[in-house]
RNA sequence: GCUGUUGUAGCUCAGUGGUAGAGCACUUCCUUGGUAAGGAAGAGGUCACGAGUUCAAUCCUCGUCAACAGCUCCA
């Protein structure tokens, strides 16, 4: 007999050897139903493995992660069935589970390419293989054994991965005429999976690695019943018409030109409102903390970034230098403000006394990235960092550090992003080459990070060989509409431009000190930052950033010089209302989503003009009564600044 | 940069080897005042660009540009 334990504590005898389906089935048979894995001693298996000794458990239906895992994982393999049969002389790479669903890398037979128009036939393979109710089994092979067998079918990139294994730890899995090298845990018989949706087809490097084959990568997602596939389908346009690209179209929030450039965004005046209001929030907040805000030119000299280090790395692939009539002059687009802040901090003498320095500037920045990496507004060529470099002493980094986490947090708070994930970036400690300065000042500074996130008791995931190449970094990221991780908010300590530009200060002992630099920038990118405000929003942005904050609507054209004078009005007060007075059209109009996401709506008609007032409504909200416009203005204005003062 | 897909009216998209269509938007008129109304007429497109095949190309072929999905990158 082995003891059981549950996670409520509770403790249960069973023979030994019995397995998680038959523990389920002692509890109740609609238990033993849905579950799909089980954790036994935190490790995942399938729920007909046989358990020998006492441990805990833990049994996985659909919601959790664990069962989705398990889930996914088998449709993979389902999929490859699928693709072995379809597709002869296919090579299979890796083919794991994903955040949500699932994917298989995988080599077709030379000559023969995947294409997403024939999904839906492998779509259907699958359909008529789950028909069969194939069992999944699990065996333990040697290493040895291993290899052979996979060689002996030519899969060349399951031996590779073999190699990689360890003798005594491989095991196969099998349904129906395919077998596939996998760890597990998956589900019992492929009969489970009822509803499978392949999405899309992609090119990805074997092994990530861009010098290596290109195999194709098949996606797919797969539900335990059709309605929740059908549902995820739902979710997923929705999702898509939250599209900070569609958005900013509707709205007129920005563009792009082909005669300009690609990757070079163009603001529209109702998109520029709307930043300038963030500019302007994040301002007053910087002042507040002290920070004063400083200008400088798009370019620079060659010799700057020589100096800082960005020459040797990234020259050759960035934007090319700009040549002047002056013989072997040469400029360079600014990748970053940094080299021109540290400049601005060596026109003066500094005393221990002056530090912390912190300089401000909404800087515009020029990159070339790589064609296929260009993203709407999150990944662009040319963008404005909401950057600043805070020069202080050693001793103040980490409460200096500390504060512009509280900066960060504010408008994160401000804005509802609550979802946030942060991450400490250190250096890969096996790559050292890769960057720039001494073990010493790199210990240093990624200490520093780590206890400011644990002071504030921050959770940040820590991820080796992410860092800058001049120093390590914290970063915070949000999710877009429809999953992707987006970085926006950026924290980053730096030994090293101090260094390399020589900066000093003059300490209580009268001897020259190095000053440590933190590079910051809360939004990240006002491009970024606008783009994934505008996906949590779904374009409809609180009232004290949206482009309009009202919309007049005059009943008939009698009324049309009302509204207008309503609207000017109410811009006296910085009360943005635009008029609509193609009466005729209301109808229409209204159903226009731009009008939608405007929040307050003001109708006038014959009494509201002989009365000099408005009626307001507002959205979601209804009626909010008849009144002037000098009391709606005051209205609006009092939100905002209810709103402002909380920050 | 790589793999795949796409490019037709302001927007969303249909379509054809014989120089183009719908819905919404737009203009004019009629109807309707209180809020996602209806009717009539009209304007609007070198079918991304360039070359080739063809009697004839928006459609077929190749190239270029741009966009989309993913990979790789990301100061």
């Amino acid at each position: 007999m082995i003891k059981v334990t549950f996670p409520d504590g509770s403790v249960r005898e069973y023979a030994a050897g019995s397995t998680a389906f038959q523990i389920a089935e002692s509890i109740s048979p609609r238990l033993a139903n849905d579950i799909l894995a089980a954790s036994v001693n935190g490790e995942i298996i399938e729920i007909n493995r046989p358990i020998t000794e006492d441990c805990s458990i833990k049994l996985h239906k659909w919601d959790d992660a664990e069962a989705k895992h398990a889930f996914w994982h088998t449709s993979a393999h389902l999929m490859a069935e699928a693709l072995q049969e379809l597709y002869p002389g296919i090579q299979f790479g890796i083919g794991p589970a994903i955040e949500s669903g699932f994917y298989y890398d995988v080599m077709p037979a030379a000559g023969t390419v995947i294409k997403e128009s024939d999904l839906a036939a492998i779509e259907k393979k699958m359909a008529e293989l789950v028909a069969k109710k194939e069992p999944i089994v699990r065996q333990d092979i040697s290493k040895a054994d291993a290899l052979k067998m996979f060689e002996e079918r030519g899969e060349t990139f399951k031996c590779e991965l073999i190699n990689d294994l360890e003798d005594g730890t491989i095991t196969l899995y099998t349904q129906g005429a395919f077998t596939d090298l996998c760890r597990g845990p998956h589900l019992v018989n492929t009969a489970e999976i009822k509803a499978v949706k392949l999405l899309s087809v992609a090119g990805a490097y074997w092994r990530g690695d861009e010098k290596r084959p290109q195999m194709t990568r098949i996606y797919g997602i797969s539900f335990p019943k059709k309605k929740m596939l059908d549902e995820y389908l739902v979710l997923m346009e929705e999702a898509k018409k939250r599209d900070h690209r569609k958005i900013g179209k509707e709205l007129e929030l920005f563009a792009f030109s082909e005669s300009v450039g690609k990757g070079l965004p163009l603001w529209l005046p109702k998109g520029t409102a709307l930043r300038l209001r963030l500019e302007d929030f994040l301002k007053r907040i910087q002042k507040r903390f002290g920070y004063q805000q400083v200008m400088t030119p798009h370019i620079g000299q060659k010799e700057l970034w020589v100096t800082s280090g960005h020459y040797a790395k990234y020259g050759k692939d960035s934007f090319q230098p700009i040549h002047t009539p002056e013989e072997g002059e040469e400029y360079l687009l600014k990748p970053m403000n940094c080299p021109h802040h540290c400049e601005i901090y060596k026109v003066t003498p500094h005393s221990y006394k002056d530090l912390p320095l912190r300089y401000a500037e909404f800087g515009t920045v020029y990159r070339y990235e790589q064609s296929g990496e260009l993203h709407g507004l999150t990944r662009v060529r040319s963008f404005t960092q909401d950057d600043a470099h805070i020069f202080c002493r050693p001793d103040q980094l980490k409460e200096e550090f500390m504060k512009v986490m509280d900066i960060i947090f504010i408008i994160f708070k401000a804005l509802n992003f609550e979802n946030f994930e942060a991450q400490i970036s250190l250096r890969d400690p096996n790559n050292k080459e890769k960057y720039i300065g001494s073990d010493d000042v790199w210990e240093k500074a990624e200490t520093a990070i780590i206890e400011a996130c644990e002071y504030k008791g921050l959770k940040a995931k820590v991820e080796l060989g992410e860092a800058a190449f001049y120093g390590p970094k914290l970063d915070f990221m949000v999710k877009d509409a429809i999953g992707r991780r987006w970085q926006l908010g950026t924290i980053q300590v730096d030994y090293n431009l101090p260094e390399r530009f020589d900066l000093v200060y003059t300490g209580a002992d009268n001897q020259k000190h190095r000053p440590v630099m933190i590079h910051r920038a809360p939004f990240g990118s006002m491009e970024r930052f606008v783009a994934v405000l505008i996906e949590h929003t779904g374009g409809k942005f609180p009232l004290w950033l949206t482009p309009d904050q009202a919309v007049v609507l005059p009943i008939s054209e009698k009324y049309n010089d009302y509204a207008k004078e309503v609207a000017e009005k109410l811009a006296q007060f910085d009360v943005r209302a635009i008029v609509d007075d193609r009466n005729e059209k209301i109808g229409r109009k209204i159903r226009d989503n731009e009008l939608k996401r405007i929040p307050y709506l003001l109708i006038v008609g014959e009494n509201e003009m002989n009365e000099g007032k408005i009626s307001v409504r507002k959205q979601g909200e209804g009626d909010q009564g008849v009144m002037t416009p000098d009391e709606f203005a005051t209205l609006v204005n009092d939100k905002i600044r209810e709103m402002m003062s909380e920050f």
